[in-house]
DNA sequence: GCGGTTTAATAATGGTCGTTATGAAACAGC
DNA sequence: GCTGTTTCATAACGACCATTATTAAACCGC
C-alpha cells in the first residue's frame, strides 16, 4: 500500500558512491549527491538515512563491487603472489576510471569541496617538485655509476614518494614510529646496487 | 605612526601552521585558527590575507622549518643514502608531534572537520582490518616456509599497505598507470625469498 | 591636546551546509 | 469515492562557514 518508489534505489547508491569516490566524504554535498542520483534530498534521506549512513552503505557497496581483489589475493599460494596481486590490483582500480581516480578509502578522507581545489593543486605541485628533484638526483647517480645502468630514476623517485605518502597516511592513522621505521627499512631492502663511489675512485 | 600591533606575527603563523597540520586546510575553521593564535579574525586577515594566503604562508614556513631533510638528502653521496635520509626523515617528522601527526602536505588534503571524525575512523579501521588479514596470511606463509625465518610479517604487511596508500594518493594526483606499475614493481623487487612451495613438495 | 593613521574587538553579511517540516500526488484496500 | 499510507517536490530550518563593515582604542608628529 502507498505510493510506489519512482527511482531505482541501487542506481541511486551507485551514483552516490561515484560522487563520494570523486569528492570524498565532506567534499560531497547533497547538491552533488542529488544531482548525480537524479533524486531529491528527502528521497535520499528516507532511503538511506543521513549522510554518514549513506556513506557507509556506499562503502559496503564499494567493497563488494571493487575490492574483490583483496580477498582474492589472500587465497594465492605464495606471499609474493599475494603482494603482487594486491599491488597491481590497487594500480588497476586506482587508474580504471578517469573521472574518479584513487580509491574510495583514501579519497574519502583526502576530501575537499570544489572551492579548495586551488589549495590541493598547490600541495600536489609541491610533491611533484620534490619528486622531480629526487629524480634528477638519481639520474646523476646513474651517470656516476652509483646506480646501475638498469636502474630507472623516474620509477625509483615515484616509488620513494609513494612510500613517503603511505608513511604519512599511516602516521595520521596512528601507527607508531617503530612500525613506520620497518616500512622505511623494507623500502630500502630493494635498493638497486651500483659500484660504490669509493671503489670507482680508488 | 598608528597603533602598534599587539601580537607576535611569527607566533600567530606558527599557531596557524599547527592547526592546519592537525586538521587540514578545510578542516581548520577561523574559530580554530583564532583560538590557537589568541587573536581575533580581522587581525589574521590584515596580517596574512584570506584563508588560502594564510595556508600558503604556513606551507612556506613548514618547508623552511620542518622539511630541511629534503634538500639535505639531495646532497648525500649515494642514491641509497638519499633514499634512506628521505624515508627516515619522513618517519621522524611524521611521528615527532603527538598532537599533529602525519605531514602537512598530506594532512592538508586529508582534511576534515571534527564532525567527520567518525567517518575517518571507519576508513582507518577498514584499512587496519585489511592489514591484519594480510599479516595473518604472511604469518602462515612464514610457517609454511614460503617466507624465510628472518621475514617480519607485520613489517611486510605495513609496507604493503604503505605502498598501496602511496599509490592511491599518487593516482588521485593524476599519475598515469605506467608510473604506478613501476612503483608496484619496485615494491616487489625487495620481496624476501623463502624456499618455493613446489621445491618443498617435490 | 589634536588630526591622521593603524590596530583592536564586536557583530553583521551572504552563502552553504546537513536536515526536516509541509503539503500535494500516487497507490492499496474497502 | 473514501481512508490510510507511502513517496514526491518545494521550501524552510538553524548552524556554521569565510569575509568584512563598523566603531572604539592606541599610537605618531605637531
Amino acid at each position: 500500500m502507498g505510493r510506489r518508489r519512482e527511482f531505482d534505489i541501487e542506481q541511486a547508491l551507485d551514483a552516490a558512491l561515484c560522487v563520494f569516490w570523486r569528492k570524498g566524504y565532506e567534499g560531497a554535498s547533497y547538491a552533488d549527491l542529488t544531482a548525480a542520483a537524479g533524486v531529491e534530498r528527502p528521497a535520499l534521506y528516507s532511503a538511506f538515512g543521513n549522510k554518514e549512513e549513506l556513506f557507509r552503505k556506499a562503502l559496503q557497496r564499494y567493497y563488494k563491487r571493487f575490492l574483490h581483489y583483496m580477498p582474492e589475493a589472500l587465497t594465492l599460494p605464495t606471499a609474493r603472489e599475494v603482494a603482487a596481486h594486491i599491488l597491481y590490483g590497487a594500480v588497476d582500480l586506482n587508474t580504471r576510471f578517469d573521472d574518479h581516480r584513487g580509491c574510495l578509502y583514501i579519497n574519502g578522507v583526502l576530501a575537499g569541496s570544489d572551492e579548495a581545489e586551488p589549495v590541493r593543486q598547490v600541495l600536489i605541485q609541491g610533491r611533484a617538485i620534490a619528486e622531480r628533484e629526487i629524480r634528477e638526483r638519481f639520474e646523476r647517480a646513474k651517470a656516476e655509476g652509483d646506480l646501475p645502468e638498469t636502474a630507472k630514476p623516474d620509477a625509483l623517485a615515484a616509488f620513494l614518494m609513494a612510500v613517503t605518502h603511505g608513511i604519512a597516511v599511516q602516521a595520521k592513522a596512528g601507527f607508531n614510529r617503530q612500525t613506520l621505521e620497518g616500512v622505511a627499512e623494507q623500502a630500502l631492502a630493494s635498493w638497486p646496487q651500483g659500484r660504490s663511489p669509493d671503489t670507482s675512485a680508488g
